[in-house]
DNA sequence: AATATATTTAACCAAATGGTTAAATAAGTA
DNA sequence: TACTTATTTAACCATTTGGTTAAATATATT
């Protein structure tokens, strides 16, 4: 929780890449794994950074885990650099 | 330059700090370091690494080195975030 | 039950990170 | 010039990070 989690989450370049991937749909661990050109050890645990932090949500079924993109936890993000910009909020 | 090394730089919470500080107003370096529990030249490091994501400028006045908040580079983030949230972007 | 597939966890390693103290640099002042 | 103040840089250290391979776990299939 917290604005800090996210952030490091979203620090490595990585990661980012996939939560973009994520974002056209849920991917089970291994087709996420196949996009990168490191092991699928390396990508469970960049999975799990970014499931500790919130930012993915995961569903067992059957043989696979699925990972699908959740959002909700930018808004503290989103609100905290447009506070740094001197944005007025309501 | 580039997302990378801004968010980089955003994930440490002391530099979030400093950000926060100079929101107020430009401040010199050790002006900054006493708000901070570390060491002068831990801070030192940190501006470097502000300064180098470009989040910050530096100006010498005589004996000081000013610091002052660049929101500018912002922009990039807050466009990778908001695309991520599927936002509708012109 | 045995085997194959999907994924995570464990043990390990090198590089990066964030801190410290001491030395270097820059500028103002006696 | 010598001294003091402001700040950075250098050298070092412990912890964290992101990778690897091998072993463990979970489920499906034969």
């Amino acid at each position: 929780m917290g604005i800090q989690n996210t952030i490091k989450a979203l620090s490595d370049p990585i990661r980012r890449e996939i939560l973009e991937l994520l974002k056209s749909g849920r991917r089970s661990a291994g087709e996420i794994a196949n996009h990168f050109p490191v092991s699928g050890a390396a990508i469970s645990k960049h999975l799990s950074v970014l499931r500790d932090a919130d930012l993915i949500r995961d569903a067992r079924e059957g043989k696979f885990i699925f990972y699908e993109l959740n959002t909700s936890v930018l808004e503290e993000v989103l609100l905290w650099l447009g506070g740094l910009k001197g944005e007025k909020n309501d």
